[in-house]
DNA sequence: AAACACGGTGCGGGAACCCGCAACATCTCT
DNA sequence: AGAGATGTTGCGGGTTCCCGCACCGTGTTT
């Protein structure tokens, strides 16, 4: 069984190899590639189903290396190891697990018992295995009043963008007052206005891009992504 | 000679602190604190003066401790180690920055001897040292036709938390058509507009946050601490 | 079946935003 | 001193945004 490490840290790197061998005594070579774009190369040329991978890299982040390595080999069980509980991450990572694959979350904060836990039930085992924290934060973050549904979501990633509310309209097939009305609802659920501090009215549309950066519902990688997203679709458009 | 590392990660600051141990035999202690607020009480309590920061921690990042540090300590010595070169980071730092201290500022990628070299330099021979690839952003970012001024800076700071021009020109003193003004060139330099992809139109606003983001011009820190900023600008003005 | 909740849609208007135009003020260069 | 460059300010108007109101279709409750 062969296993490969994507992960742009060299201690991180190393400790991670060290706990994998241990974990794993069936793995008989382990790869390693330093950014998300390498990653993927190793991962075709190597043919390997076993992968540990760093979310936060340079040249291409760990979740789309995941897409593409999934697009290749739906198969392929993918542990992701991080160090952010950011929904973004999590939401990024569901939107791509095809069906029959096997994935884990889990930071790199957790113990190492942990993590040998970790990479023996999903890249062994082929189970799923969401760290309890990151659980607890997408989850509980909680209240139906507070989270944001997938449509919800994406009018945010569209005003993040910088797209207004007529292209939004014509992007995700809504009316114009349907999107709206998502901006409504974003602006409630993100606490755009709750600023009780005072009654200064803010500009809404960027308050919300802040609130939800603040709250890590996005980051920045999101942006970078949901960027070529928005190309690929506008080259498909004409 | 007593020395504080702050630095949250694990490995990293077991490798600093031997790096640190052969840089400067003449340190006695290494004290350790694992994020700003930590790191802000073990310098007073310790009246320590040579101290590295990491800078992007949990509870209060690096810059924040920095800041109530110097404001305790002018004469501390600070070296910030951190993971990126973002804009954003320098510019923090350079406001904060007392008249006679001595700070430096470099890459977790940089060697180790560069690293020993930065030690030395700043916290035993009070030198200023900034990280090659650092200066070259930030000079290098480079045409002045790129590059944001201070005043058009604090007016990217103020979008950025959703104000409206009436509130950032009573804020920063000017009126609201310079202050549309500032925008306008800020439009132009984050490049806005230059979407050559199409004849779209975008929310400028938003859109000028993104841009500012995706280049790292301002980061999540920065929001957070624009924020207080804020408040306690508002708290004071009635 | 009637009543109701809920989400999508159109309309309309007030507010904020973007920006061209023009009048000044300041500063620099010759 | 005059010409020019640069930065600030007011005015006006077109555009986008925000959102209350009202109407409708679907699904749920009584």
């Amino acid at each position: 069984m062969r296993a490969l490490i994507v992960e742009d840290d060299q201690f991180h790197a190393t400790y991670l190899q060290d706990a994998l061998a241990e974990a794993l005594p069936e793995v008989t070579e382990i790869f390693h590639a330093t950014d998300g774009a390498a990653g993927e190369e190793e991962a075709r040329a190597g043919a390997i189903g076993a992968i540990v991978m760093d979310l936060q890299m340079d040249r291409r982040n760990g979740i789309e290396a995941a897409r593409t390595i999934w697009a290749e080999r739906p198969q392929s069980r993918i542990l992701f190891w991080s160090n952010y509980a950011d929904d973004a991450y999590f939401r990024g990572i569901e939107q791509i697990v095809p069906e029959d694959s096997a994935y884990g979350y889990i930071l790199k904060t957790a113990s190492r018992d942990r993590l040998k836990l970790a990479l023996r039930a999903v890249l062994a085992e082929g189970q799923i295995m969401v760290d309890r924290e990151i659980h607890r934060r997408q989850k509980s973050a909680a209240s139906p009043r507070t989270r944001l549904d997938d449509s919800e979501f994406a009018v945010l990633i569209d005003l993040a963008l910088g797209l207004q509310d007529k292209l939004i309209a014509e992007r995700r097939g809504m009316s114009l007052r349907t999107v709206q009305n998502r901006l409504l609802s974003l602006y409630e659920k993100l606490g755009v206005l709750s600023d009780l501090d005072d009654d200064l009215t803010l500009n809404k549309r960027v308050r919300a891009l802040n609130r939800a950066l603040v709250t890590r519902t996005i980051n920045i990688e999101t942006l970078d992504a949901a960027q070529r997203d928005l190309e690929t679709w506008l080259s498909g458009r004409r």
